[in-house]
DNA sequence: CCCATTTCTTGATCTACATCAAGGAGTTCC
DNA sequence: GGAACTCCTTGATGTAGATCAAGAAATGGG
């Protein structure tokens, strides 16, 4: 059942078989239908989730109402709110399910008793921290930096295969535009190209 | 000569004399003047700086020679690369220091030394990495979804200091915007409110 | 203290992208 | 198999912020 995750987790440091065992008993396993959150603006987020199959997305809603994703998470992507998980304080993102998912759940009681029993794991998530944050700074150069244009180029070459998964329309969000602007976009692209 | 280092790790992990000892012994020490840099785009980012005093900036130059800022990093922060520096790989990013500015650094080989001897610096880093990765989360959300004005009060309201020491242009720069558009800004700002 | 550089401001004009409006094309669901 | 969503496209028009240009003010190095 947890495959997936055991092989991301040993991918990045080596645990024994004690260790694994440990690891696995304070996962928990959760599924969630198309559209349902995984957790809301206002609420604690109380667990952490790995992505053992489907799709999610993490927005902010503004004051006007809409709706803007920070980002997309698919299967071996970690995926919660880590300030609200960690500080126990009200989230302000809103996270669901673009897909029926499948998500491997840790709570933070357990993530602190694993830090304690297998403190390897604090390596581990610095390591999936450290990229996430590297990422992270590239989007907001790109964001303050490039016309809308260059960034959709860049998310189309970078994630090819969530492009195919996903609506458009939640693309363009991603990217800080309206749907109707990448629909031109995409459209001179066309006529550009081939 | 380290101890607001060392006080920045005794507020998150806890060690004894010898860790302590052990940490300052792979420590060095730089002196930047004004403008120097401390990395540049296409080498290798050597270390990682504390910085014990002044102000650098880490920013990325595109095609049409524009800088846009990443980060402004002061006393008691962090600077420097990550990517670059744990691959091995050439940095896209510039980093200078704004005023006459002291470093404590370690390199890579000090460094995975000290996860090594010290396991307890992967808790201290992966502490640091994700507050910033969440700081730099909600930075892509502002920048791609409010507009200028907005995003400069929350820079003023969140770094009044940091505004006092830096060149408005390279505020702007920071907040994606000409500095042209942050003079106006400021202006109907000082007009509406007092 | 003075010259050079850096920084900030203001005005005129331009443009990328937003907004508003509407129709068409799939999907999904009884 | 039609009703109701959801999604994508296209056109007309509006606007935040960019660009270009020029001068004023502040700073700093020698």
């Amino acid at each position: 059942m947890y495959e997936s995750l055991l092989q991301h987790v040993s991918r990045r440091i080596r645990l024994d078989k004690a260790e694994e065992d440990f690891f696995i008993s304070v996962i928990k396993h959760q599924k969630l239908r198309k559209k349902q959150f995984f957790t809301q603006a206002g609420e604690v987020c109380k667990y952490s989730g790995y992505v053992l199959k489907g799709c999610l997305r993490t927005y902010e809603v503004d004051k006007d109402g809409n709706e803007h994703i920070l980002q997309f998470s698919i299967e071996d992507w970690w995926v919660g709110d880590l300030y609200s998980f960690f500080t126990g304080t009200p989230s302000r993102y809103f996270v669901d399910a673009l897909e029926p998912t499948e998500l491997a759940l840790i709570d933070l009681a357990s993530q602190e008793l694993l830090y304690e029993k297998v403190p390897k794991f604090e390596r581990y998530f610095r390591l999936l921290v450290q990229n996430a944050f590297v990422a992270s700074q590239r989007r907001v150069v790109s964001a303050i930096s490039k016309p809308a244009e260059e960034r959709y180029l860049e998310f189309h070459k970078r994630y090819p295969t969530l492009e195919q998964r996903i609506p458009q329309h939640q693309i363009a969000s991603y990217l800080g535009i309206t749907p109707e602007s990448l629909s031109r976009i995409r459209k001179q692209l066309s006529n550009r190209k081939p």
